[in-house]
DNA sequence: GATAGTGAACAGTATTGCTATCCATAAGGA
DNA sequence: TCCTTATGGATAGCAATACTGTTCACTATC
């Protein structure tokens, strides 16, 4: 298939198609001519994929390229691969210089880690996001809504473990990797998208008239 | 104080801060002369409040304003409130003409909804959100990974409960409604911190070589 | 009285994610 | 065969976002 009927059979634009090809977010055709390329299958799918992780995701251009190397990258185990994805979902935070209230929250971070014995690099994009997030509950004095933290915590660790089941059940290493770094990505947006719904519906249960 | 003194009570610079003055996300400082005013603690606290919105949050100044103008406004309900700021969390997403994977991810997300009762506005942001990203499962072939949503609504409703609980036990009704939108923005940034790390110890038990 | 800070208005800038234009060539129908 | 349209490749342009800098008349403070 030329690039046309790419754009048509993914509804996206050509122009669109060709910056990501210059981008690297799409692997060129195969050329037939000088000006001529053929696609396949794996490029409508590969288009969906950088769609996805663009739209529903969130990610920059960047970040997605970073993602789409490390889910290719053949030669390093499943969980370097995964590590490769985090980075780059996780640009390191910039960071003020240390204050009372960032170190109280480093230290609930490191608490929580240490508490849970999860094996995660220590002074890692992950925990340095954390301890950003915690400040800022600490700073606008919303310490009490951290009473949540410990459920939270629960919550998140049987769904990665669900995840991670899920994912160790397929065959292909490849959709292994493919599977690992959706499910951060996509179960992200899910993730808050449920917490919003809930979240309204527990405003309306507490707040709101009900007829 | 002045606006100097703002800067460094903040670490946000004087141009900056300016430049919120100008675009609303601050209210003016009263003026003592014609180039002259006087800030106070509220303001210190507001643009902690920017900064994390901004940061934190990641939202666009646009949202950030109209978040806090649903924060400010005096006459509306906690549960309108909330509803507003919800609509400027999730923009409402562009949305091709419906495919046969579209409609089987609204149904599914309509189904969720109706199984756990949950009150919410159903052609709302935040249904389409869901419908959204269920698409982009069901199209990139993850559907595997949707075992795990049953659990993510246990757990998310669970948490908004608990959340909505704590505001509910906060006296002022400001309070309250900052403590629900915090609660929705924060909460986001808190819970995929936590699903990051959770990811990561989940991956290393089941892929790692483990010294 | 010198120096630095201030409010207000406005212009400029860096980055991001596309779009548009151009060109020589190729494909596919009349 | 001619003619319209599509293609790959390259480069330039554009709209939006979040600042940043510049100028101005003035004010506070040392």
């Amino acid at each position: 298939m030329r690039i046309g009927e790419l754009s048509t059979r993914t509804g996206v634009p050509v122009p669109t198609i060709k910056y990501y090809l210059r981008e690297g977010l799409l692997p060129a055709g195969e050329l037939t001519s000088p000006n001529q390329a053929q696609y396949g299958d794996a490029h409508v799918r590969r288009l969906k994929l950088v769609r996805a992780l663009l739209d529903v995701g969130k990610l920059s251009i960047a970040a997605t390229r970073t993602v789409l190397d490390s889910i290719d990258a053949p030669d390093n185990s499943l969980h370097d691969r995964l590590g490769i994805a985090q980075h780059a979902l996780n640009p390191a935070p910039a960071g003020d210089p240390d204050s009372a209230d960032l170190l109280e929250a480093r230290e609930r971070a490191d608490r929580l880690i240490a508490e849970r014995g999860w094996l995660v690099e220590s002074p890692g994009p992950a925990r340095d996001t954390l301890t950003q997030v915690l400040h800022s509950y600490l700073e606008l004095g919303q310490q009490d809504l951290l009473v949540v933290l410990d459920d939270y915590a629960d919550a998140v660790e049987s769904l990665a473990a669900s995840e991670i089941a899920t994912v160790g059940r397929r065959s292909d290493p490849d959709s292994q990797v493919e599977g690992v770094v959706l499910g951060t990505v996509l179960g992200d947006a899910l993730i808050t998208a449920l917490h919003r719904l809930a979240q309204e519906d527990a405003s309306a249960r507490a707040f709101a008239a009900l007829g």
